[in-house]
DNA sequence: GCCGTTTTCGGCCCGACTGTTTTCAGTCG
C-alpha cells in the first residue's frame, strides 16, 4: 500500500467514526494523520520494513503507528471492516447534502432507515423527514434541493477558472462607495490547485450596501444567507460565494481567519492561547484572568495579527500546517519564488505539430513576454494524432530555428523535441537525432494503464537517457478528469537526482504536474523543477503563474526553479548529478 | 486519538447563521 493508500484508510475511518457521532477530536486525529501520511516524503511499507519508529511523525502516536503497520503487513484494517458492518458506506454521501451534518444524517439513519440519497428524497416528499425532533418543515425543504447538489458532486473548480470569477466579483463589488478594501480569500488566495468556493472579503461600516450589491451580482442564483457580517450566495455555476464584512480594525484578523487554512488556523490559536492571547476574526485579545475576552492588541492589519503572536506573516501559500511553523521558528521561511523571477519557457508547440502558432509567433510572443529564451519542443512521431515529428521533419524545423535566428538578437531560441517515451520503453527517435538538439524533454503519453514496474521502467530508461534534459508532466495526470499512471514518485526525484536531470512542473491549469507535495519532495532531494507553459498557442503561454503559484505551495525559492537561470547557467545544470551541484 | 519547558490527564480554535427551540443544537468555515 502506498502512503496515499493508507492515508484513504484513516479518512474513511474518520467519516465513519463521524457518522457514529464519536469525540470529534478522535475524527480530528484520523483525519489529521491522514493528512500528514500524505505529505511523507519516506515510503510507509519501508519505515515498516526497516521497524522505524512511526510515533517520530508528527500526529502519529501510539494506535495509529500499530494501524500502519498492520495496514502494511495485511493490507487491510480490521477496525475498518468492523465499522462497515455497523455501518454501510452508503450513509456517507449524506453528509454531503448543505445543511446535514453527522447528527442530521445519523438521526435519519436511525430513525428513518435511510441509507440512500434516492430514500432520502423519497422521505422528503413524503413528509416524513419532518416529523423528526430537530428537523422541520423548512429542514426537509432545505435537504429536498441540497440533494441534487450533492449528487451532482460538483467539482472543485482549478485556480484559474476561480480566478475569472474573482476579478469579475471584486470588479462588481468595488463601485460600492463604503468598501474601503477589499480581498478575496479562502483557498483562491492560498493559491490551491482548486478552489471549492470563492471567500470576499470588505471592510466597510455599511454592510448593508455591500450585502445589496453582492446581490444585484448577475450569476447571483440563490442567496443562501444573510447576517449582520456574514452573506452566502450560490451561483448559477453552483459555486458558492461566502462575503464577510468588518470594519477596519478587524480587517487584517478577518482577512488572516478568513484565508485560513483551517488547520493553519488551528495551530495560530493554539499558540495565541499559550500567550494568554485570544485570536478571532475581530481580532487578537488578550484574556482575563476569568477567561473573559480582553483589551485588543491587533487586528487592522495580517502583519499586526502574526507579529502580536511572534510570528512572521506567512505567505498564504505557505497556511497550510505543512511545516511552516517549524521553518518560521529556525527563521528559514522561504523566500518564494515570484513569476517576475522566470527568465525563459522551455516547453511549447507549434504548427509544425499541434500547435496554433507558427514559429515566428510563438517566438514574436515570448519576446513580447520578456522571455530571455524559450524551447520550441514539438511532438515526437508516436503523438501521430498531433502530427509528431520523425528525423527528417525535426531537422527541417531546426533548419528554420536556424534561419531566423538572425532576426532575434534578444531572445535565445532553443532547438528542442517533447520526445515520447514508447510503450516498449524505448525513445521515440534515435539516439543521434536526440544527441543533436539544446533541450529534449521525456514524456509518457501512451501505455499509460501499463503496472507500474513498466511505466517505471520507461521513466527511468528516460532519466537514465544521456540525451534527455528532463520528464515532463511527470505523473500524467488531469485534475478532475484522469488520475496519474501507476508510478513511484520518489523512485523517479532519486533517479533524476542521481543522473542529473530536471523535472517538469507543468503550468498548464489541468495538469499543475508535478503537484505542490512533489515538488517539495523533489527540492528536498535537490532536484531542480521547470516551470513551463506547454503552450499550444500564442496565448497559452500566460498560464506560468498558475505554475508559479503551485511552485509555492510547494515552498520553492527561486533556487529551486531552473529557469529563473539564464540559459548559459542552466545549461550547465543538465547532466550534473544534483550531489554534485555548488551549494 | 494525540500531546506535554505548566501537564501522562485533560485539554484539544472560535464565532456566525439558521431553524427549531422557548434558550440552544447543529452546521459551516
Amino acid at each position: 500500500m502506498t502512503n496515499r493508500d493508507i492515508a484513504a484508510v484513516f479518512d474513511q475511518v474518520a467519516d465513519l467514526l463521524e457518522f457514529q457521532n464519536a469525540n470529534p477530536f478522535r475524527v480530528r486525529a484520523y483525519r489529521n494523520g491522514a493528512r500528514k501520511l500524505k505529505d511523507l516524503a519516506d515510503p510507509l511499507s519501508r519505515l515498516v520494513a526497516d521497524d522505524a519508529d512511526l510515533t517520530a511523525i508528527d500526529g502519529i502516536g501510539k494506535d495509529l503507528a500499530e494501524k500502519i503497520a498492520t495496514l502494511v503487513q495485511t493490507g487491510s484494517l480490521p477496525m475498518l471492516t468492523e465499522l462497515e458492518q455497523q455501518v454501510p458506506a452508503s450513509v456517507l454521501p449524506m453528509m454531503r447534502v448543505p445543511g446535514l451534518g453527522p447528527k442530521k444524517a445519523a438521526a435519519l439513519y436511525n430513525d428513518l432507515k435511510i441509507t440512500s440519497l434516492d430514500m432520502l428524497r423519497a422521505a422528503c416528499e413524503e413528509g416524513r423527514v419532518r416529523e423528526l425532533k430537530g428537523f422541520g418543515k423548512k429542514t426537509e425543504e432545505t435537504i429536498l434541493a441540497g440533494i441534487a447538489l450533492a449528487e451532482r458532486a460538483t467539482d472543485r473548480i482549478y485556480w484559474s477558472a476561480a480566478d475569472e470569477i474573482v476579478q469579475e466579483l471584486l470588479a462588481h463589488l468595488r463601485p460600492v462607495k463604503a468598501i474601503k478594501q477589499l480581498e478575496a480569500a479562502g483557498s483562491y488566495r492560498r493559491g490551491k490547485e482548486t478552489v471549492g468556493d470563492i471567500d470576499l472579503l470588505a471592510d466597510a461600516t455599511d454592510v448593508d450596501a455591500v450585502m445589496d450589491r453582492l446581490g444585484e451580482f448577475p450569476a447571483v442564483a440563490e442567496v443562501i444567507a444573510r447576517g449582520d457580517t456574514k452573506m452566502s450566495v450560490r451561483l448559477d455555476s453552483q459555486l458558492q460565494v461566502d462575503l464577510r464584512v468588518v470594519p477596519s480594525e478587524s480587517f487584517g484578523a478577518a482577512l488572516q481567519y478568513f484565508t485560513g487554512s483551517k488547520e493553519h488556523n488551528v495551530e495560530v490559536r493554539g499558540r495565541a492561547k499559550q500567550q494568554g492571547l485570544r485570536v478571532n476574526e475581530w481580532g487578537v485579545f488578550r484574556t482575563t484572568d476569568d477567561g473573559e475576552q480582553g483589551e485588543r492588541v491587533a487586528g487592522a492589519t495580517e502583519d499586526e495579527v502574526y507579529a502580536a503572536l511572534g510570528l512572521p506573516t506567512f505567505p498564504p501559500e505557505l497556511r497550510e500546517a505543512r511545516g511552516e511553523f517549524d521553518l518560521a521558528e529556525e527563521g528559514e521561511l522561504p523566500r518564494l519564488v515570484e513569476v517576475g523571477d522566470l527568465r525563459g519557457d522551455l516547453h511549447m508547440h507549434t504548427t509544425a505539430t499541434d500547435g496554433k502558432a507558427t514559429l515566428r509567433e510563438m517566438i514574436d510572443a515570448a519576446r513580447d513576454r520578456g522571455h530571455e529564451y524559450i524551447a520550441i519542443t514539438d511532438h515526437s512521431k508516436r503523438v501521430s494524432m498531433a502530427g509528431g515529428l520523425d528525423a527528417d521533419r525535426l531537422r527541417a524545423q531546426w533548419a528554420e530555428i536556424d534561419a531566423l535566428r538572425p532576426d532575434y538578437d534578444d531572445i535565445v531560441v532553443l532547438k528542442g523535441i517533447e520526445c515520447d517515451i514508447l510503450e516498449s520503453g524505448e525513445m521515440d527517435l534515435p539516439d543521434e537525432v536526440l544527441a543533436e538538439a539544446d533541450w529534449v524533454i521525456a514524456s509518457l503519453h501512451y501505455g499509460q494503464k501499463q503496472p507500474r514496474e513498466k511505466i517505471m521502467q520507461r521513466l527511468l530508461f528516460a532519466v537514465e537517457h544521456p540525451s534527455v534534459s528532463i520528464i515532463a508532466h511527470p505523473t500524467g495526470r488531469l485534475i478532475n478528469r484522469r488520475e496519474s499512471y501507476d508510478l513511484d514518485v520518489d523512485q523517479l526525484i532519486a533517479a533524476a537526482r542521481q543522473h542529473g536531470k530536471l523535472l517538469e512542473l507543468n503550468a498548464n491549469p489541468a495538469r499543475l504536474d508535478l503537484d505542490d507535495s512533489h515538488c517539495a519532495l523533489a527540492k528536498r532531494a535537490g532536484v531542480p523543477i521547470v516551470v513551463s507553459s506547454d503552450a499550444h498557442h500564442t496565448g497559452g503561454l500566460d498560464v506560468l503563474p498558475y505554475g508559479v503559484k503551485q511552485a509555492r505551495r510547494a515552498g520553492l525559492t527561486a533556487a529551486d526553479v531552473a529557469n529563473t537561470l539564464p540559459w548559459k547557467q542552466l545549461k550547465p545544470l543538465l547532466a550534473t548529478p544534483a550531489s554534485q551541484l555548488p551549494g
